[in-house]
RNA sequence: GGCGCAGUAGCUCAGUUGGUUAGAGCGCCGCCCUGUCACGGCGGAGGUCGAGGGUUCGAGCCCCUUCUGCGUCGCCA
């Protein structure tokens, strides 16, 4: 019996619970214990006047404090007429205890454990056992339970089998730093942590096993951040013969089935499509929050003639944008508050922030001399800029010019709280560019992975205009959260080879990193492609969290450092020499 | 590696222009209390103001350095 079960149709029976003291009152001649475990909680009553309870058992009663583990026979009854509390499930009755005994006492806990009461979070992490005794992450570690379950169940209906792939695998160049574990048996090698089990999916097709998926860890060594862990786990797919519409059915099928069998969510559907282009040119992202609007207009055209000459000199050049955004109310903000958000756009990487008020009195602001009359009325027209708005301007390359708008797009919605944090906004982007060009070295480089095949009829564009190539490669997007990347792979050893040419690798290397699997492309490899999502931020949407840390049972902090278990650490000297590993920097002393 | 914010009691925080003995709520400890449920009442303990250095007659407060955490940029095929 649990302590979240009892009713008042349990009255008159006796029941045996154990669980933790989440509070007592004490009321010297009556003590009243809730006992919780997962749950939840039931009030058990110390009754010295009944007959049923032995002196002795009061008198350990009073020993009782927050976080004792307790084992207690009680008769169940009814509580007193004007005593029920409705607010809690077993709140019509009580245990009326007749035996106890302390099955584990303890410490005072550094912070209430009854209780969501904000704690520091390194406090939280050091003692996360009692951490995940709070009902916040029971909660969410029950949401996670259950959207796990919810896929494991979805795939499984349609035919997926769930198979593990190896955490000790190979290193291949490119993509995160590896995560490297030293081989004793081959000194001087290393064993690679997977980023992703990419590969070794690829070849489970390549295998025959048709339908595969993996609820997957992944390690990545880069730096965390509120929604990235160097360890975390991915909803990992792959399926043969199929093409891009077939995965992303696929997918969208799992999440809507997801979102209603463990969040009781219905979403609506079809889900939005937007192309690559499209998020770029509306939101300037590729993973747009679209639980609001605020889309960018494109502008150029209308203040192409106006005596502001960084319009007119951007309009005039090819591959730059001109944006407008529109900052609904923003007319009241103080020329103090405009330069703020210049200072925020230059965060971004813009050179300024040109703006137009349009306030109650007229028109305002930094360019409002260098505009005509006419190409304002176009300006307010073309955005639908009412009387109380603002209208800010983004001009730079195309791109810089759409990543600064969509980021001052989120700035904005943040401000006037325009991102409800109940909604669930999902969308695919698809249609991404195969290549792109590395911004500091100028070099062609994937802009998924190298794997990703390109577009039907984009095979002469391949030789001729890579960076126009487009991938059959799609992203699904859930408030601005890239929730996980999917392709269709190249299953052709010539192309694939062929891919690893127009990254730079030679031969040698295609051979040395990837021989394994450039072999078994060659051994009738089918047509394949599949998706993989994020389940840590999955879980962290669903949940209404902000960090996945708080949807992972241990995670680590932002220097990738367990507070708990304090690691990593160093090692015996011994370890070392069995790895044939010696350390040439000085050891770190204990932070901790 | 850069930028921003934060660090004062076990927890959450306040602390004025640099000025007496650094405070509050919760928690903890003791006593009282038979219907509470964030029980209540009375009393009490508890502080290297993250660390180091400096300015000053005097530093929680000002300056420098440093550590830690969070957020973010870089990074994240």
């Amino acid at each position: 019996m649990s302590c979240g079960e009892l009713r008042a149709g349990d009255a008159g029976g006796s029941v045996c619970l154990r669980g933790w003291v989440n509070r007592r009152r004490d009321h010297g001649g009556l003590i009243f214990i809730d006992l919780r475990d997962r749950d939840g909680l039931t009030q058990l009553v110390f009754d010295p006047s009944s007959p049923d309870l032995p002196a002795d058992v009061f008198a350990t009663a009073e020993r009782l404090r927050a976080e004792f583990v307790i084992s207690v026979n009680a008769n169940v009854r009814l509580r007193l007429p004007g005593t029920q509390k409705a607010d809690l499930a077993t709140g019509g009755i009580e245990g009326a205890v007749t035996a106890l005994t302390i099955l584990n006492e303890s410490l005072t806990p550094p912070f209430v454990v009854a209780g969501d009461d904000d704690v520091d979070e390194n406090v939280r992490l050091r003692y996360r056992y009692l951490d995940l005794r709070r009902p916040r992450m029971q909660r969410n570690l029950t949401v996670r339970h259950k959207i796990v379950k919810a896929m494991r169940d979805y795939f499984d209906a349609r035919g997926f089998l769930e198979i593990e792939t190896p955490n000790l695998i190979k290193s291949t160049p490119e993509g995160a730093r590896d995560y490297l574990v030293p081989s004793r048996v081959h000194q001087g090698a290393f064993y690679a942590l997977p980023q992703s089990p990419q590969l070794l999916k690829q070849i489970l097709m390549i295998g025959g096993l048709g339908r595969y998926m993996q609820i997957a860890r992944c390690f990545r060594d880069e730096d965390p951040r509120a929604d990235r862990q160097p360890e975390f786990t991915q909803l990992d797919v792959e399926m043969t013969f199929v093409e891009e519409a077939d995965v992303m059915a696929m997918m969208e099928g799992c999440v809507i089935d997801v979102w209603r069998t463990a969040l009781g969510v219905s979403i609506a559907t079809p889900i939005e499509r937007l192309t690559y282009e499209d998020a770029i040119r509306r939101f300037g992202s590729d993973k747009p929050d679209l639980r609001f609007g605020l889309e960018l207009t494109d502008v150029a055209q209308i203040v192409a003639g106006s005596d502001f000459p960084l319009f007119a000199t951007l309009a005039a050049g090819a591959g730059n944008r001109i944006i407008a955004l529109r900052y609904p109310g923003g007319a009241v903000l103080s020329r103090r508050e405009f330069d703020a958000l210049a200072e925020t756009a230059k965060g971004f990487g813009a050179k300024g922030l040109p703006y137009l008020a349009f306030t109650a009195d007229g028109l305002k602001g930094s360019i409002v001399k260098v505009v005509s009359p006419e190409i304002v009325a176009e300006l307010q027209r073309y955005t639908a800029a009412q009387t109380g708005d603002a209208l800010l301007f983004v001009g730079e390359a195309h791109a810089l010019a759409s990543d600064i708008a969509g980021r001052l797009r989120i700035e904005i919605a943040e401000r006037l709280k325009l991102r409800d944090p109940k909604a669930f906004a999902f969308c695919w982007v698809y249609h991404f560019p195969l290549f792109e060009r590395d911004a500091e070295t100028g070099a062609i480089t994937f802009s998924h992975h190298p794997f990703t095949a390109p577009g039907p009829g984009q095979e002469d564009l391949f030789d001729s205009d890579p960076l126009r190539v487009r991938a059959q490669h799609y992203d699904l997007v859930l408030n601005g959260y890239e929730l996980g990347s999917g392709s269709i792979r190249n299953h052709k050893e010539a192309f694939q080879r062929k891919v690893f040419h127009r990254l730079g690798l030679d031969d040698a290397t295609i051979e040395d990193r990837f021989g394994f699997f450039m072999e078994a492309l060659r051994f009738g490899a089918p047509p394949h492609g599949g998706m993989a999502l994020g389940l840590d931020r999955i879980v962290m949407l669903a949940c209404g969290e902000t960090s996945i840390r708080d949807v992972i049972a241990f995670p680590k902090n932002q220097l990738a450092r367990d507070l708990m278990m304090d690691a990593p650490s160093s090692v015996p000297a011994a370890a070392l020499r069995d790895l044939g590993l010696s350390i040439n920097v000085k050891p770190q002393p204990a932070q901790l």
